[in-house]
RNA sequence: GCCGCGUUGGUCAAGGGGUUAAGACGCCUCCCUUUCACGGAGGAGUCACGGGUUCGAAUCCCGUACGUGGUACCA
């Protein structure tokens, strides 16, 4: 067999959407497990819809995912280029070829004139309102219109369109990797524009030509795909090039986890979770779309949790590395059905990761949050030891603001409802006993302990009684690691200082 | 409307003729911890419906319902 190549085809519209990614990341993994190449190719066929930094965006995207394509436009490959509107003049000859060859013709109806098409099969009572071999014979193509004449329309510059010619009667059918056998009437399949008006391919024409050009071996797309199959398959039919049609899989789609339908970038505002892999802005509106990277995910567990939104290799394994989807991926394990996006659970799977992750891995991602929210690291043992004990409690990377700003900042207030109870007099003079104390002792979690378990016990105190009050004196609330680990990592001045403010406070 | 695809707890899912129908997320209870987590032990909660085929159906077949996609000179 010949080397498998895939590719990823977006059309650079802005954004890059995670059902997106998931396509890109299954059509990785195949490429990678059968030691073949992965392609991106950029889908600008409509001028209309072009976005500036659309394709920059989803190349970054690709590269914070780990995802890196063998050939790109950015990257160039052999066979170049990967853009398509860049490829423009290759398709026409494709086109003409077929119209030659009688698959295909030229159509010169205007929109106007489609619509009225349209308006009037509706008053007929035709359920079935599309441009196909019903209504063909009574439209303005070379089909209907004499040899000369359509020469003359052309040479004289009418803007037309080619069509594909479809042929009645006949099955399409094709293996899903998939669905399995796939069947579909050719009656029912409608006469698609392959070429515009602008001279641009539509995209049933330009994936055609360009995946075999480009000599792609496995084509890997969304389910939305799969009623035009029907048409593409045709096309490598009509071109001559059936036996290197690549072999075709229709993932399913992503839904959205409350109601119904795809799910759209709208969702994310809505219901208050990501849907880019990262923030998206977009030039003209200038509205933010959020992005799972900038809400502190780890791509490590945004691939994670997307390779198991759909499939799984049959075990009870949740947690996979990239190198280990590599090895375990397989194509005929993807569901057939439409899976609802579950954000809850696509926390899990960041929480796992940080908690499965090194420090050194996590140190650079934390410092950036850390200092985006004014805090400068400067001791990078301490930074270590910080990480390591809050890590465990963290679901997003940006939890560490919460779980470890009280490090380098003392709290601005306390929780003194929490406190309720355990503050009195006695308790007051506990603390400034002990604040004597830890000016004598080793600066080590277990010694400081010791300090306060000693005190405690000649002052005829429980120690758990003012552990909850030590530890509001040092984090501001009931959370965080163990208090004496704080107090450690502190340094002694800085807990002589927050408890001597918080004796204060408290007293008030 | 028409055409296609799908349907196992709230969600992700294993299981593809005989199972007490796995597991995970979330939820609840308890243990650990006088913080919050982590961790551990339990619990509630399911085969869309109706017909077949079969000794036996979540599993095979046919309908129905529901969901979803397409139905553009968008991808």
């Amino acid at each position: 067999m010949s080397k498998v190549r895939v590719r990823f085809a977006p059309s650079p519209t802005g954004g890059l959407h995670l059902g997106g990614v998931r396509t890109v990341l299954y059509n990785y993994l195949f490429a990678k497990q059968h030691k073949g190449e992965f392609i991106l190719r950029i889908e600008d066929t409509d001028q209309n819809r072009y976005v500036p930094g659309a394709e920059q965006y989803i190349i970054d995207c690709l590269e914070w995912c780990g995802l890196i394509p063998d050939e790109a436009p950015h990257l160039g490959g052999p066979y170049d280029p990967y853009r398509q509107s860049e490829r423009k003049g290759l398709y026409k000859q494709y086109a003409e070829k077929l119209v030659a060859a009688g698959y295909a013709y030229y159509a010169f109806d205007t929109p106007e004139e489609i619509e009225a098409m349209r308006v009037r099969l509706k008053s007929e009572g035709k359920s079935n309102l599309q441009y196909d071999h019903h209504v063909r014979m009574q439209m303005r193509n070379s089909l209907t219109l004499e040899e000369d004449e359509t020469k003359a329309l052309i040479e004289s510059g009418t803007p037309y369109v080619i069509r594909i010619k479809v042929l009645q009667d006949q099955v399409v059918s094709f293996t899903d990797m998939i669905r399995g056998e796939m069947h579909f009437d050719t009656n029912n399949v409608d006469d698609k524009v392959l070429l515009k008006a602008d001279g641009m391919p539509t995209y049933h024409l330009a994936v055609v030509v360009d995946d075999y050009l480009m000599k792609i071996t496995h084509a890997f797309r969304g389910e939305e795909w799969l009623p035009s199959a029907a048409v593409h398959i045709l096309l490598w039919n009509y071109l001559g090039w059936i036996n290197e049609m690549p072999q075709w899989a229709h993932l399913p789609l992503i839904l959205k986890p409350d109601g119904n339908g795809k799910l759209s970038k709208r969702d994310g505002d809505r219901l208050g979770f990501p849907v880019f892999a990262m923030n998206w802005e977009d030039p003209n509106t200038h509205e933010l779309i959020h992005g799972f990277r900038e809400l502190g995910f780890l791509p490590e567990a945004f691939i994670n949790l997307l390779a198991m939104l759909g499939w799984t290799d049959g075990t009870e394994q949740e947690i996979f590395t990239l190198d280990e989807l590599i090895e375990k991926f397989s194509i005929d394990r993807v569901h057939k059905g439409g899976a609802k996006f579950n954000y809850e659970k696509a926390k899990w799977f960041n929480h796992e990761w940080i908690k499965k992750m090194s420090i050194d891995r996590l140190k650079p991602d934390i410092k950036g949050i850390f200092e985006n929210a004014g805090i400068e690291i400067t001791d990078q043992l301490q930074f270590e030891k910080i990480i390591s004990l809050v890590k465990d409690r963290c679901t997003l990377l940006t939890d560490f603001i919460e779980q470890a700003g009280f490090f380098y900042k003392p709290p601005s207030s306390y929780d003194i409802a929490a406190l309720k109870g355990k503050w009195d007099d006695t308790k007051a003079s506990f603390f400034n006993s002990f604040l004597v104390d830890i000016n004598k002792t080793t600066w080590e979690s277990v010694a400081i302990e010791e300090a306060f378990r000693n005190r405690a016990a000649e002052m005829n105190i429980k120690p758990g009684e003012l552990q909850l009050p030590f530890r509001i004196m040092l984090v501001g609330g009931k959370f965080g690691p163990p208090v004496f680990e704080i107090a450690s990592v502190l340094g002694r001045e800085e807990t002589i200082s927050r408890i001597g403010k918080a004796i204060i406070s408290f007293t008030l």
